[in-house]
DNA sequence: TACGGAAACG
DNA sequence: CGTTTCCGTA
């Protein structure tokens, strides 16, 4: 499922400059009562706001405001992962706010939205005005040391990557829908804040997990593999390689599979 | 409303 | 590099 792939170990060793695109991390946690090696795109790996460091991104942003359900300017839509952007001048003065560009507006925003569709970041969906959708659909959690339990992890009511209001809910309890939640896509625990936090100040996750203070920096080997500390690494991501097919329709595929463009 | 090239910026 | 800015195009 995942051999013969480029690996990177998730820690600390700048010594290599070799490109990766994939990083590779231990095993789930019994709590999903699996035990694979995943792969994870670093794209969904990258920090937040690691504390010298990386400045925040747009797509950190907004996971932070659908997180705690800020409401207004952006929420969840009907679909996994998919967002709608209900007030968008609004969101970009809040994103032109949390960059200091005072002229940010939708356009603008909007274009850098667009960028992510070449990284696989987000798509659009299309037909639905100011909807777009995150990659989420492959992504998987695993290893998440402190996590308590399954059903902890994403109580009723919580912000989820969907709207749970009108469909699934009702067929399903509160705790079994927090649990199944938690289950099919618990990649949302880092972005489902409790409350609403000032951003610069220390992430929750931040001190507790490594992977939101450590970016990933070099390659290493499968053998290497076999140094890695299951319990260092706290929270994981992964995408499957043959996730993701985006723009089918329209056929015109820019950047994939060594199609030479033009 | 949405897309994406191009240039510029920090 | 990840946008920001601007703009022609559909």
């Amino acid at each position: 499922m995942v051999s013969g792939l480029l690996l990177t170990q998730p820690d600390k060793c700048n010594t290599s400059t070799e490109t990766h695109r994939f990083s590779l991390i231990g095993q789930l946690s019994p709590c999903f009562c699996l035990s694979v090696a995943v792969l994870f795109p670093d794209w969904a790996y990258k920090p937040a706001w690691s504390p010298g460091s990386r400045q925040v991104q747009l797509w950190h942003f907004l996971l932070e405001l659908l997180g705690r359900g800020e409401g207004g300017a952006i929420s969840w839509g009907s679909e996994w992962g998919e967002f709608v952007i209900r007030d968008p001048e609004r969101l970009a003065k809040l994103w032109g706010e949390r960059k200091g560009k005072p002229h940010m507006n939708y356009d603008k925003l909007s274009r850098a939205l667009r960028y992510y569709y070449n990284k696989r970041i987000l798509h659009k969906t299309k037909g639905k005005r100011f909807t777009y959708k995150f990659n989420f659909s492959k992504l998987i959690l695993v290893n998440y040391p402190n996590l308590p339990t399954c059903q902890q992890v994403v109580q009723p009511g919580a912000s989820v990557p969907f709207s749970l209001s009108s469909q699934g809910s009702s067929l399903y309890s509160p705790q079994d829908t927090a649990a199944l939640l938690s289950i099919s896509h618990p990649l949302l625990l880092p972005y489902c804040f409790p409350k609403p936090l000032p951003f610069p100040q220390v992430h929750p996750i931040q001190g507790r997990f490594p992977l939101f203070s450590a970016p990933p920096t070099s390659a290493s080997n499968l053998s290497e593999l076999s140094h890695l500390t299951p319990f260092n690494n706290a929270l994981y991501l992964a995408q499957t390689l043959n996730g993701w097919s985006t723009k089918s329709s329209t056929g015109v595929f820019k950047q994939s599979h060594g199609t030479g463009k033009e």
